[in-house]
DNA sequence: CCGATAATTTCTGTTTTTGTTAATTATTTA
DNA sequence: TAAATAATTAACAAAAACAGAAATTATCGG
């Protein structure tokens, strides 16, 4: 995972209508036109922030096995992951920024 | 933390100069100019990336204590542990999806 | 094959964000 | 108090992201 896959999940992320789908998806897959209704937008403005979200990584895309006019899409896991995995190591390295400043100041204050 | 703070989280977080900020910042507090130094931009383009980080809450200024032309920036931990949370959230009704997805097709595919 | 449906792409104007350079503020030091 | 330093704000041009409307593609059902 490189730091620049970090920054297509941050950007696809950091807007409210692809946030929006990503809370609606993580509930259980759907359709676009359902997004789109859900969300309150246009059609094709939706199209294209699935498209962002595609591109990202975020969601994939599967066609409905008996309409395939249907489009269905999915979050996939890896990019959060990847982004819960940073998240995580900044925990890591400030709690070791804590315990070097507790170091610097042994006497406890009791 | 409403929906829109993690707005403001993300696309803080969004940016190429800034996440490095981010980076530099979780081993430890630094001035201004060392951020700048470090990022390799100019002093005004950290300065506006810096005010865009203090805005959506991720980064707080501290003055020197001897010199307070100096200004220093530490991370603040709230906005990143939200959104930990939030990508938590998700993990969280992604397992449930796929239980209930196995709870479909009960038998197992020895 | 034809009309209807699901969704995407293209085009275009607007707003936001970004980067540069110049000017400004606040503080320290001589 | 004047020069130097640390950093920010202001002004402006270039680039990117956004949203709406119209056109296009692919597929289904009769």
């Amino acid at each position: 995972m490189s730091a620049h896959d970090l920054d297509r999940t941050l950007a696809a992320l950091a807007d409210p209508y692809r946030r929006r789908v990503v809370d609606l998806l993580r509930e259980r897959p759907r359709r676009a036109g359902e997004l789109a209704e859900a969300t309150r937008i246009a059609f094709p403005l939706m199209s294209r922030h699935l498209r962002t979200l595609r591109e990202s990584g975020l969601v994939a895309e599967d066609r409905d096995e008996f309409d395939s006019r249907v489009r269905i899409y999915r979050l996939r896991p890896q990019p959060m992951a990847d982004l819960k995995a940073w998240l995580e190591e900044t925990q890591v390295l400030w709690s070791r920024q804590l315990a070097a400043f507790k170091a610097q100041f042994p006497r406890s204050r009791k």
